[in-house]
Parts: structure tokens; sequence; C-alpha cells
RNA sequence: CGGGGCGUAGCGCAGUCUGGUAGCGCGCUUGGUUCGGGACCAAGAGGUCGGCAGUUCAAACCUGCCCGCCCCGACCA
């Protein structure tokens, strides 16, 4: 490709739009093109580099037994609702009616669609096995679309559904997606980290996701440097640890002047924040919930959430803590009537607690559960950190953040159960088809790797996702032995089958290598007068500082082979 | 949806407070000189100042309403 005629100039100022590294990269480089908010024209250079991610995705899905097919965007409104998840996604789903005045809905995923699919084709346990994926364009109404590729509205995605006849089934499937997923990110030139998962509301018995390292990233990686537990800090579990538990003692009042927040409470009464409980309140689908976490620990959201069964979770506000007669700062779990009350089970990790008093500058100490407080659920809703430890080997915790880049579940028959997907075993008994799916987003992984990828002077492909190969830059005059050799080795290395940018600008030397380190084609060609001089080109990797110096004479042969090491 | 920021040429920005004929840099076009890490000279093209309404002799600038984009949070199937 002579980049004379490539759609798509780069930019050497940085879009004031963008923040994220992948972000500014993508526009900076021409690659992508903003519509309006999380949606992007894909330009020639990043839909190359999209096209060769699909490819190794597919081809691992194919190699997993799976077999492609494509579902429609346009899904009828009905069959959501009979899901029960047009509710759940609520205006996360794009809705619309046609002209009949019927609901239609653009597909933020297929789970419906192919277990209707699977209701009808799939009869017999000789059906089973299977494994069906698309690759998919899908839509999601997103509240805050992010990052540019990160978190978009329209985006691709690789799914895929297995169905099986049992849960012994479905965990041989998994197991193949993981390893596939594996073999994806690595042909990717990728290094994505496994990580425990919740699994969401409609969640099964597993989930793992698999997530790129990089400090852009939404999500927190919890993991132990010992025994290797990794987890979504939504999810992880770890050790909170045992406190002073001194035999219970009559609980007693302290006056704690103007001192609402746990370091205050610290500092004034001399006592570490393991020793108190911290309450907490929230708004779980419209019913207010007091929450009794130890003093140290904080609320972790998503297994609060899990725990209450509720849809929607927020924090109280102000005037409906008040409305509930609770005093903020000196609230106590003590002694309240009529409160939904749910604990974290470091509630019984001590003894003697000092906890609010329900009244202002007042606490209580002595606290003990459950001996003088009733809760209505007790669970782990703590939230795990850096510096929190492993509930396997007690370790200390690392956290990084992350690009969840995959995400794969077991679903089992939750969805074959409301969408009748059912198949008879030998003996002729009906069972629901146990089911798993498996997704990967392309879009998302675009950007993942330039977040992973890149240095101050632009992005730097791994060879089997780059959109070129080499980068073929003649520092040019025209009509001279230099234009001349620079053609002649363009059309040996494209005849040789290798992907080639040919900077064929009569630019400077300054634009040409500049533009090169921004592009990030993982080999750049140089030739100039000075190389000319000894019947040689200079060839450069572009994630190494250093250039080598080689003949003319069959580099075609030579590049090939370098190229081919990287794929 | 809550909080914050922004909207002026393809990109980055100034001008808005204090109303008076829209500017700078990059990029783009033409010609010339340059040529190993974002060269230089000269001449050009390019704008419904996000939209609508209002105030005014006069609005990029003041007022009101609306729209869009970005960031933090909520949310993330």
């Amino acid at each position: 490709m002579r980049l004379t005629k490539l759609f798509g100039k780069t930019q050497r100022e940085i879009p004031a739009e963008a923040d994220t590294i992948s972000h500014q990269l993508l526009l900076r480089t021409g690659m992508v093109n903003q519509v309006t908010a999380g949606v992007y024209t894909i330009m020639p250079l990043a839909w190359r580099s999209l096209k060769k991610i699909e490819n190794i995705v597919r081809d691992e899905m194919n190699k997993a037994d799976g077999q492609e097919i494509t579902m429609p965007v346009l899904q009828p409104l009905e069959l959501w609702q009979k899901s029960g998840r047009a509710e759940i996604l609520g205006k996360t789903l794009f809705t619309f009616n046609d002209r009949r005045e019927h609901s239609l809905i653009l597909g933020p995923t297929h789970e419906e669609v192919v277990t209707e699919l699977a209701a009808r084709h799939v009869q017999s346990y000789r059906d089973l096995p299977l494994m069906v994926y698309q690759i998919q364009t899908k839509f999601r109404d997103e509240p805050r679309p992010r990052a540019g590729l990160v978190r978009l509205r329209e985006f691709v995605m690789k799914d895929l559904y297995s169905f099986d006849v049992d849960e012994a089934g479905v965990e041989i499937s998994y197991q193949k997606m993981l390893q596939a997923y594996e073999n994806i990110y690595k042909r990717c030139g990728l290094k994505a980290i496994i990580v425990e998962a919740d699994s969401g509301a409609i969640g099964g018995k597993f989930s793992h996701e698999f997530m790129l390292p990089t400090e852009s990233g939404e999500d927190t990686v919890i993991s132990c440097p010992k025994c290797g537990y990794t987890a979504n800090a939504e999810k992880a579990v770890f050790n909170k640890g045992a406190t002073k538990s001194d035999p219970p003692a009559a609980i007693e009042e302290v006056a704690t002047p103007g001192r609402k927040t746990i370091e205050e409470l610290e500092a004034f009464l001399k006592i570490s924040a393991r020793q108190t409980l911290k309450a907490v309140f929230y708004m779980a689908d419209n019913k207010f919930v007091f929450v009794v976490i130890r003093g140290d620990l904080l609320v972790n959201e998503i297994k609060l959430k899990n725990a209450l069964h509720c849809q929607e979770l927020r924090l109280a506000t102000d005037a409906e803590v008040k409305e509930q007669g609770i005093v903020a700062g000196s609230a106590s779990p003590v002694g309240l009537k009529g409160i939904m009350v749910v604990a974290d089970d470091s509630v019984n990790s001590g003894t003697n607690f000092i906890a609010g008093g329900n009244k202002p500058d007042l606490h209580i100490k002595n606290v003990n559960y459950p001996r003088d407080f009733h809760a209505d659920i007790v669970a782990d809703i703590g939230l795990a950190e850096a510096g929190s430890r492993c509930a396997k080997c007690n370790s200390k915790f690392g956290a990084v953040r992350g690009i969840e880049v995959g995400h794969i579940f077991v679903l089992g028959t939750i969805y074959s159960t409301k969408l009748g997907a059912n198949y008879i075993d030998a003996a002729g008994v009906s069972h629901p088809i146990v089911m798993g799916c498996y997704g990967l987003g392309l879009s998302r992984l675009l950007a993942a790797a330039i977040e992973q990828h890149h240095d101050d002077k632009g992005i730097i492909w791994p060879m089997p996702i780059a959109p070129y190969q080499v980068y073929l830059c003649p520092l040019y005059r025209e009509g001279t032995k230099v234009a001349e050799t620079a053609e002649k080795i363009n059309a040996e290395l494209e005849a040789a089958g290798l992907e080639v940018l040919f900077d064929d600008r009569l630019e400077s030397p300054g634009i040409k290598f500049n533009d090169a380190d921004l592009y990030g084609i993982p080999l750049r060609i140089t030739i100039s007068p000075r190389t000319l001089e000894k019947n040689s080109v200079e060839v450069k990797w572009r994630a190494e500082k250093e250039a080598k110096i080689m003949p003319i004479e069959g580099i075609a042969s030579v590049i090939k082979q370098m190229v081919s090491e990287k794929l």
C-alpha cells in the first residue's frame, strides 16, 4: 500500500477528545473516526488489524469445534420479554418500532436468539454437544461510552454458545473455550490474565474474565503473588483477619464530641479501625438498607447486590438517611427496628466493637453480634484491595487495573428453561439443555492491544495483528536511484507475500520516521543515498532501538524470514 | 441520572470578563530552495463562532431554552 494513497492521515496534535492512550493513538494515526458518542468509523488500517484479530479468533473457535453462524441484529422485543431480560437491561437496550408498530431491538447479545434456535434444531442427546458462534456487531446503549474503542455503543464481538446434556458436559465445553481463549491472546501477542469473575445477574457456577493489564483499565484485578489466586475485585474473597476477642463486656456509652468518621474515632479513642463497626446506607430497589461492616473494611457493592438479590443498588441520600431517623456519623445497628440490616461477616471477627450511639456525639462500646443487634443477612460483602490478605495463603494481595477483553461463563439451564430448549435423553426423558456462553470483544481487543503495546512515539504492533508488516521508508528525491530502488524493493517484498506500507511521500526524513513510529508497523526498512552506497538498506524493529544494515540482494527473503518468526 | 469541563477553519488553541467588520500555530494548495528524526521562503484556499430565540443601532461576546462531546461517579447485560 502506498502511503500517498492511504485513506486517513496522521495528526501531530493530540485530539482534545481523547484521554486514553489507545484512543489518542487511534485518532492520531487516522485509524478511527468518531461519529457520535461510542460510535466510530473504522478506517483502513484499523480495519486490517481488526480482520486479523477476527481471523485468529475464528481459527481458534473452529479448532475448538465451534461452527460459525450469523444471527440477526434486529430482534423482536417480545423475545426479550419472554426471557425477562428486557427489564433487566432497561435503557441499555436500543428499542424502536417498525412500521406495523411492532417493537424491535438492536441485539446487545444473542442468548435469546440462539436458545430459540437450539430449541428448534436440537431434539436429541445425539445432537449434543454443540457449539455455535458468531462474529457480529452488537448494540448497547451504554450509560457512559468511554475511552475510544474500549467501551462502545456499537462494537464487534465474538460470542460462542455451547449446548450440552449436563453439567459434566458443559465443563468440557468450558475448558475447551478457556484453552481457545488462551491461544487467542497468545497468538495476538497479548498478555492476558485469567481471573475469577462475578457472573452478573444471570450468572452460573463458573465465570472467568480475561484481563489485559493497563492503567486505563476499567476493572481492578486482585492477585496473590504467592499462591497465584487472581480475581476481579468485584468478586475477590480475602482473609479479613480476626481482631481482639476478649469476653463480651457490658454495653457502655462513650461521649465522642464532634467525632463522626472512623479516623476521628481512632484518634480520639486511641483504638484501631478494626475494633469499630461502620454503618453505610443503601437503597436497594428503593428499599432502605442498613449495612454494617468492620471499620477498616470497604463495602463491595457487587457482593452486596448479589447478597440482596436486587437489581438497582445505590447509596442512600442524606435526606433518605434522615427520614429513617438515623444519625449519620453516629449510626448504630443496635436498637434498630423495621430496617433491613445486612452485616458483613467481619462482625464475627471479634468482640466488644465500638459502634454508633444513634445520637450525635455519642458512641457505644462493647457491641457484640448477635447479642446486641440483629442482621437480616450476614454475608461476605467486603472489598478486597491491594494489601488485603489472601484467603488461601494469607499473603498480601497486589492489585492492577485491567481491560476486560473476554468473559466466559456457564449459563446452566436459565435460558433453555425459559425458552423451551430441551432434548430427549436415551431413556426418552426430556431435559433442558445446559448452556455456556463465551464472549470476546474484538474492537475492544484492538484498543487494549494498543494500550499494552506503545511508547511515547506511538504504537508498537505485535506482528500478528499489525495492519502491515513492513514499513518501507525511502528518504526520497524524485527521479533518483533511491526512488528507483525503493520501487523495486517494494515490488519484491509484495511478491514475497509481505504486507508493505510504502512511504512514497516526498516528505522530510523527520516526518517519515516520526510517522513510521506513530503507525507502529513492526519492521522498518530505510533506503537512502547513504545505504545505497553500500548496496544496502537499513532494517529496524519498531520495538528496538538499533538498526541493522543489510544487503539489498535477497532482502525480500530475509525480511520474509524475520516476519514469519514473529507470526 | 448526579458532579465537573468544553463547543470558534481538518487538528490544537486565543478572542467572551469589558458588545463595534474573526485571529494564531499545525495541516492543506501553488511555486522555489532544502533533505537521516516533525526544514525554510513567498503567495493562497478554508469559518452558518453548536442551534434557536431574545436584548441592542450593533452579539463569537450579554440573557433564556435546547443540542452535542469529554472526564469523575452511578451503571457495565
